[in-house]
DNA sequence: CGCCGACTTGACATTAATCAAATGTAGTGG
DNA sequence: CCACTACATTTGATTAATGTCAAGTCGGCG
């Protein structure tokens, strides 16, 4: 149920995610990452700018609200969440990473991070001094051209959460997220019928602009229909079909 | 209550902002637009880009959903709204935009507009041809960083909303709609506290996740409390202070 | 074994939606 | 200028969805 990942030892790393001198092109996230579409000169460029890999563990922040920015951030491993804080000291949820995603592009604006962001389980980022990086932009055409992708598809990704938001009932809320998050598993390689969530009921309560009361009733339906199958936090999409549906709007309980 | 803009006679433009060929240097709003922070030579180089200005009148597209992209869009005279359409045919309101803003920057990703954006009277963009600004970002490292600045910017924006739809109740929602449009007329030198609104109280409602019954109770409400002269879409705050703790959740009724 | 935090479930309350008029406003044509 | 029409908006009554409060239950860990 925890991450694997628990205590570091100093040993020789075990797998290819925790040796210490990963680049680019060895990395299994590299087709969803940054350095999507460079060929191999140009992402060992990209690599010699990327300072180091840090751990960060869970619970920790990477960053919070208002730090200075100067690094963009990828994640190698773990899940991280990004989230406000409004003017009463509670957190507004919006997003969650995963690895391949880059985080802190909301804070090249204002130079400060707009949100924070917490590592879900025990994590390892890449980072990436976006000063070197405007550099490279320079030299490297392709680069610039995936970056600005990067950026527009954050902004599509809020787009279609103001949509859940403000127009979805809490079903389909639910429904969109499952489908959503086994999509994302999907392109990572993994099953997008069989995964396990990384966050705490609350916390998709909290994304979802619902109370953990709601997400786990709605659980609870959901597998009353034989839609899913929930044994904690892992879940298993039993109707795909008909969860798209939901989703879509098209299929809504009585 | 309408657009100055009705109907263009022939006879040379009479205002700066209807003539033909303007020019960003002359535009009252290159301090918020796209060439923010340019010197004279390198605005005039950004000029020399700039397709054409295009009139947009009230209620028509600027462009659609699904629409292939090759422009972005800077707003010059008038007001937009972008929408997403769901599965069932509505629309769900994603942003106004006003004057000095740019439209289009979520289409970017994938090559095809995400939303549609139409305009709420009648308007005039600036098309600024995405190809060929590529090219002046690589001579250009100031409108670059710019760039990335507005499509930061973005994002924050939407993460905003985000807050609002997930965590806000009504009357706080209609809070920051007021304030928050009250601010960005005030950094384009108009008065902050007296204002029209270009859309209607449904739209304001869809944008709010609200409906428009709720918008116009609101509405009432404020009034009734001096807090707002409300006549047609004429708003005028006559309680900023109060507003401005109701938008950060400070002071809510009873 | 027992504690603690996460989660589930039930009863009830509340907010905002829905439904239904009534009223106001802008534009049109006589 | 006025009557007429088509919307846009306001207001009231009622309902439905989701939140709140309050017990419980489950599962992991010391």
């Amino acid at each position: 149920m925890m991450s694997s990942i628990q205590i570091q030892p100093v040993a020789p790393a075990q797998t290819s995610a925790m040796q210490e001198h990963n680049h680019c092109a060895t990395c299994s996230l590299h087709k969803l990452c940054l350095p999507t579409g460079l060929g191999d000169d140009e992402m060992s460029r990209l690599d010699s700018i990327i300072g180091r890999r840090r751990r960060v563990q869970r619970g920790t922040n990477l960053y919070r609200t208002n730090d200075p920015f100067t690094k963009l951030y990828a994640i190698r491993v773990g899940h991280f969440k990004t989230f406000q804080i409004n003017a009463g000291g509670e957190q507004q949820i919006t997003g969650f990473q995963m690895p391949g995603e880059l985080l802190g592009m909301d804070a090249i604006g204002t130079g400060r991070h707009h949100c924070g962001a917490m590592a879900l389980e025990d994590s390892e980022v890449c980072e990436i001094p976006f000063a070197k990086l405007e550099v490279l932009f320079a030299e490297i055409p392709q680069l610039l051209r995936h970056f600005h992708r990067l950026m527009s598809q954050e902004i599509t990704r809020e787009q279609n959460a103001m949509l859940l938001l403000g127009s979805m009932c809490a079903e389909q809320r639910l429904a969109v997220f499952l489908v959503n998050t086994g999509a994302r598993y999907a392109a990572r390689g993994y099953s997008a019928n069989n995964f396990q969530l990384r966050m705490m009921r609350e916390e998709i309560g909290n994304y979802l602009g619902l109370t953990i009361e709601s997400i786990s009733r709605l659980l609870s339906r959901f597998k009353k229909r034989g839609l899913l199958k929930v044994s904690n936090r892992e879940i298993e999409i039993l109707n795909p079909m008909i969860l798209r549906a939901m989703a879509a709007g098209t299929e809504l309980s009585r």
